[in-house]
RNA sequence: GCCGGGGUGGCGAAACUGGCAAACGCAAGGGACUUAAAAUCCCUUGGGAGCAAUCCCUUGCGGGUUCGAUCCCCGCCCCCGGCACCA
């Protein structure tokens, strides 16, 4: 063991390795789950191990997150930060075909890579509690939870268009089809009729906007409650049934004040009363017609396509309100899946009903005017929204302004049983079925006899059999049903002759859970407990990615909802907390792999130190903004933490010089205190740091290394430079964690200056400064202030109005201003 | 089109939600130390005028409110993200 001198120098492979050891052996990071009387869950979105390694985005989220949580330990909270992997799904399992390696050989030795960075990296991560969702221990309550969603009603199989990845040879869910392609692979999605299981998402879509709005069960990123409001996607409305030959046709509008104007129908195509609709010279046409839709993915379907096509169906239907007969027709800008599949065709006030009708010669009825207008022109008013407008054609309703209308049309279709206020949702219900193998097989038996049969609790785990031909294929079947060993099992019901359901469940919902799971990893016999959920939930602080926005966050969220109704969770909002971190870029321009310009934290880390980068990442840009990566600016931290190692070497003990106190140094300090607390609280890493900076760079200036000012530093800096502040705090004396330290309190009265530079302003523009006693009187001010000829250069006269903010500001109005002569 | 977040020096950015615009850092230039380089230290650095004390201009654009606007209001432009033939 060598000595250590005052002037050795900062080595941060030296000082990392040492402090983590030493976390490692001291049990630091592993707060009392049982006993704990402040506990503070501090939650950070688990990683995919999908890939080589954590890339630098990783470490920028990571970090972000254990920044705060060190910020709570030092404020004496007992912080339990777990991690964990997210090691099934999709990802990995491309990631294993792409590598060649089968994903139970590769995942673990990936998941050994992570904790080998993550470790490094010096997060606060109790790894006692580590987790990896393919651990048979872990989806055994997967498949759990998907019972305990059957068993409640909340579980259904059915047959429906599906998004299917003709890459990824799966189906996918709505909220995992971007613009109409694979979220993973980026290929156009397929629309396949097939049978899935669904989790009924939708029952909750009220309660799952209601509680966005609600600040006492959650206070989240503005931009992530934004999305997922829009991806719910609230509309009210009214439903309104138009007779016809095959009975009531049924249309959802959200303008039901323009009913009136209602001069056709237009059904989806593949909409079941087609059918029966069609008239018998029209068969073909319509039948070409749908053939045409089904044949066409996604993408073309449902985006661009400005132009209108359709055809009749050779039937009419009544409007309701004139008692016209009007004809229907259908029409791929219809969509099934939304509303009734059904729409009245406005084309004087929907522009795309308006190009249909042009196309297709169809009457244009106005029924909305502005102000001063008669209405009597027949043709397209593109208008948004009802302000300004008022009802004309339109029966014993014209006249009305359009807010009016509608609620007074939907009380008149209500009255006389032709429809009633509806509100329609944008949300469909989860798709969960994967045809694919690395995932929890869906805990289901078909039975010959009994149909669907449940299996037991007890015989869970539904075991992931190893299989070496795991690759999926077109066929819509998972792998997993090729193995007959596997797939044939005896009822549990009956005994009798059944199989299972060969699919597995969306990563997703591995994820929807594992904040639960972190807390109860000893358990074998139980999910979750109920008093450590007691003690630690819900999570205090969650901090992760924006682009999980409607995916896990809305998941999360809806299955803590259904524990929540099955009386499993005391809570319904499983995290109080959450913040969206930034996304990094390098150099100006977006990480990818193509481009090859992903930053690898490792090599960075090797020759700055982990605090060096880590500081560096917190300081680069606004945390919920992130930031460009430049590998000079990782300069700058690691100066400044040379500079602050040079300073706990020759601190001492001894009171404030009168020079010292001259500059100000107990108020910078004060100040720096406050500014740093508040600036953590904020996640405003890189005004804090910069804040630290400057009480460096004033103690320097006038050489001043007083160890009751060093040692509340070096307890600032903890949060962001982990392994050498407990350096720096050993070496000022210490025997125990500077975590264990406690976090410095500030003297209000300590962060104002008593002297102060007021700026003295001719109407508005700073003309010069006075220095005068903090609280000092306007006369005083005023008086010292017309004594500057730099102030009376410009005024000439006595001020006609004088502003003056106590402590801040003196403005002087005069009339004539004299401009400066230079 | 609708919703959310942005637009400030060469660059990353800051500014008590109306009160000295550009803190902190990077980069650049000059100087000191050194045989030299690195490291370190000191100085300069938004634009323009001036020998200078100093003055004028400057927060995407155009208006407005105010003694005073990066901040508030109105009308635009651009960038990032979400939703979108959603009735």
């Amino acid at each position: 063991m060598t000595e250590h001198h005052p002037d050795d120098s900062y080595q941060p492979e030296v000082v990392e390795a040492k402090w983590q050891a030493r976390w490692a052996e001291r049990h630091t990071n592993e707060p009392d789950l049982e006993g704990a009387t402040r506990p503070f869950y501090n939650l950070m979105m688990f990683p995919y191990p999908s890939a080589e390694g954590l890339h630098v985005g990783n470490f920028f989220a990571f970090t972000g997150a254990d920044v705060y949580g060190r910020f709570k330990r030092l404020q004496g909270y007992q912080v339990f930060e777990p991690m964990g992997f997210d090691a099934f799904g999709i990802h990995s399992e491309n990631y294993a075909l792409r590598i060649g390696t089968h994903p139970a050989e590769l995942i673990p030795r990936n998941i050994e890579n992570f904790r080998r960075q993550l470790k490094r990296l010096g997060g606060m991560f109790d790894w006692r509690h580590q987790l990896s969702t393919t651990d048979p221990d872990y989806y055994r309550w997967t498949q759990w939870l998907f019972l305990q969603l059957y068993h409640a009603g909340k579980a259904y199989k059915k047959k429906a268009a599906v998004n299917w990845c003709p890459r990824d040879k799966t189906v996918l869910a709505n909220e995992q089809v971007i613009n109409g392609t694979c979220e993973r692979c980026g290929s156009p999605v397929e629309q396949r009729f097939l049978e899935q299981w669904f989790f009924r998402i939708t029952d909750y879509a009220e309660r799952l906007l209601a509680n966005l709005a609600d600040p006492t069960k959650m206070d989240w990123s503005a931009s992530t409650v934004s999305a997922q409001r829009n991806w719910i996607g609230r509309s009210e409305g009214a439903e309104i049934d138009f007779p016809s030959e095959a009975g009531p046709i049924r249309v959802f509008t959200t303008r039901p004040d323009t009913l009136f104007g209602g001069t056709f129908l237009v059904l989806a195509p593949e909409h079941p009363l087609v059918d029966r609709l069609t008239a018998g010279s029209e068969r073909a046409i319509v039948e070409a017609y749908r053939k045409a839709a089904a044949a066409k993915d996604i993408v073309s379907r449902k985006v661009g396509e400005k132009e209108k096509t359709g055809v009749f169906t050779g039937a009419f239907a009544v409007n309701p309100a004139t008692g016209a007969k009007i004809p229907v027709w259908i029409s791929d800008y219809v969509l099934m899946e939304y509303g009734t599949g059904a729409i009245g065709g406005v084309p004087a006030h929907d522009e795309r009903d308006f190009l249909f009708a042009l196309t297709y010669r169809l009457p244009i009825v106005r029924v909305l005017a502005a102000e001063g207008e008669t209405g009597s022109t027949p043709v397209y008013e593109p208008s948004t929204g009802t302000s300004g407008l008022r009802l004309v054609n339109s029966g014993q309703f014209s006249e009305l302004p359009a807010e009016q209308g509608i609620q007074a049309i939907i009380a008149w279709l209500e009255a006389e049983q032709l429809g009633k206020r509806r509100v329609q949702y944008r949300l469909h219900d989860w798709c969960i079925s994967r045809q694919r193998y690395w995932g929890p097989p869906i805990p289901i038996i078909y039975c010959d006899a009994c149909g669907p049969v449940p299996v037991p609790e007890k015989d869970l785990p539904v075991l992931l059999p190893l299989i070496p031909d795991f690759q999926p294929d077109d066929s819509g079947i998972s792998p997993l049903a090729r193995h007959e060993e596997w797939y044939r099992v005896p009822c549990p019901r009956c005994g009798g002759k059944a199989h299972r359901e060969t699919d597995v469940s969306d990563t997703f919902l591995d994820s929807a859970w594992y904040y639960l799971r972190y807390l109860a990893t000893e358990f074998a016999d139980r999910p979750f407990d109920p008093a450590r959920n007691q003690r630690w939930l819900p999570v205090a602080s969650y901090i992760g990615g924006n682009e999980h926005a409607v995916l896990h966050l809305l998941y999360s969220r809806f299955i803590a909802m259904g524990l929540h109704d099955q009386g499993q969770l005391d809570f319904e909002e499983p995290f109080r907390k959450f913040r969206a971190h930034g996304t990094i870029v390098k150099d100006g321009a977006k990480m990818s792999k193509s481009r090859g310009n992903v930053v690898i934290p490792d090599q960075y880390v090797s020759k700055w130190g982990a605090d060096t980068f880590r500081t560096y990442l917190m300081f680069l840009g606004p945390y919920e903004e992130g930031g460009d990566f430049r590998d000079e600016g990782l300069s700058g931290p690691r100066r400044f933490l040379d500079k602050v190692w040079e300073l706990v070497q020759r601190c001492e003990r001894r009171t404030l010089t009168g020079e010292e106190l001259q500059h100000g140094i107990v108020v910078k300090w004060h100040q720096t205190k406050k500014r740093v607390t508040l600036g953590l609280e904020q996640l405003s890493y890189n005004t804090a740091i910069a804040a630290l900076m400057e009480l460096l760079n004033a103690l320097r200036a006038v050489n001043c290394s007083e160890r009751k000012i060093v040692k509340e530093f070096v307890i600032m800096l903890a949060p962001f430079a982990p392994h050498f502040a407990e350096e720096c705090w050993e070496r000022l004396g210490a025997t125990t964690s500077v975590f264990e330290a406690g976090w410095p309190d500030w003297d209000e009265g300590l962060t104002l200056e008593q002297e102060i530079e007021v700026p003295v302003q001719v109407n508005g523009k700073t003309r010069s400064r006075v220095r005068v006693p903090r609280g000092a009187t306007e006369e005083h001010v005023v008086a010292a202030a017309l004594r500057d000829p730099a102030v009376t250069k410009f005024t000439d006269g006595a001020p006609s109005k004088i502003i003056y903010v106590k402590d801040r500001l003196l403005n002087l109005v005069v009339r004539n201003a004299v401009r400066g002569k230079g």
